[in-house]
DNA sequence: GAACAATCCGGAACAGTGTTCCGTTTGCCA
DNA sequence: TGGCAAACGGAACACTGTTCCGGATTGTTC
């Protein structure tokens, strides 16, 4: 015997129902409330959507970047896992570096807030940004390895430092007058290498 | 210089002495405290260091940009003017443009939490957005326009959303792992449009 | 089905911001 | 010197995030 109920997995001793039940309720709500108010809507907004007390958001999320993660993890996933599709669809290393930040840029864009929590020097978002590093820094990495090793693209630059300049250039996205799409295209573009040896003619 | 109200328009009646005082401390504290804390540093340590109630500096600068514009007018002033003659004395458009961006850089990169709070959505800094637009807009846009007229650069970004950019790229800055200058010089790179028409010779 | 213990819940209470307000003090001028 | 408008100080307010614990709820066991 020994195994209490350990279903293989053993993930969770198994949560009671109005626990389960809150835990959804709640991410229900704080998606809802996050499209409404961005990723800064006050705790108690979201609680009271969901109808508990802040102290249950607490229990659930010990901090707000884990309720962003819990929020986001689906479409965090999918954008880390298309690198490898991308580069083998596309022509060129670079042609899919460049279509993957733009997969990374429509993320951003639709989460107002989003982009500054990550940046945000705010302790509750280190985990938040850790996250994100943890998933999308090696997809970027192997995406920008292979745009390096072709000699498409300056090779002094890092996984890191792109998405974190990708990230702060979506700051702000969603302003009639500042085009954020634009300014990530005109920063890729300045990662072309122009080799002059091999130029046309 | 010196003249801290500077009533070559009588508009004010002359301010107390004490007024006069005590706006001048404030002004070094809360330098000193940006310095220290950021521009996030909070009113009461600013009020604390000037040994002055916070009510006083709410008197003089209603609203905390007014704070940091009067802290740092001189060096906007300073940038914004060194336009022309960089275009004077540079090779190119491109060259002055990519001079002047620099200087920009560097005054934001040196005062830690500037770049943020001016994309900081708080209304707070409203004034502080505008006061920066409308001084630096101008001077980036006669460089911008120079470069375009020249076909160095694309002509399709304007120079609010340049600026944006670059005070976006900055955020950050400072941290180990992230070069803000060398993402900027990337930036600034993507904005060069290769004319092939008219090449060399 | 009833008692019971573990679990979970709600919201009051705390701590840290910015901002306002008003009784008191201070400088200036007659 | 006397008076008063200007300026001051900091308590009080409003709004955050976060913690804590008495009490309700659930699942289990007899």
């Amino acid at each position: 015997m020994a195994d209490i109920d350990s279903e293989s997995g053993r993930s969770t001793p198994r949560k009671r129902a109005d626990a389960r039940r809150n835990e959804a309720t709640l991410l229900d709500a704080a998606a809802a409330a996050f499209v409404t108010s961005g990723v800064d809507a006050p705790v108690r907004d979201i609680a009271a959507r969901a109808g508990v007390g802040v102290g249950t958001i607490y229990r659930h999320f010990p901090t707000r970047a884990d309720l962003i993660v819990a929020v986001y993890r689906h479409q965090v996933e999918a954008c880390a896992e298309a690198g490898p599709a991308l580069l083998a669809d596309s022509g060129t290393p670079h042609a899919a570096l460049a279509q993957w930040i733009d997969l990374f840029v429509d993320f951003l864009v639709t989460k107002h807030g989003l982009a500054e929590a990550l940046q945000s020097d705010n302790a509750a978002f280190e985990t938040l940004h850790a996250y994100f590093l943890d998933r999308l820094v090696p997809a970027c990495a192997h995406l920008l390895d292979a745009a390096a090793a072709a000699g498409e693209i300056r090779p002094d630059v890092t996984a890191f430092e792109l998405l974190r300049g990708v990230g702060n250039l979506c700051i702000g996205a969603g302003e009639p007058r500042y085009d954020a799409r634009r300014m990530v295209e005109i920063l890729v573009a300045g990662l072309r290498q122009h080799h002059q040896g091999t130029g046309p003619r």
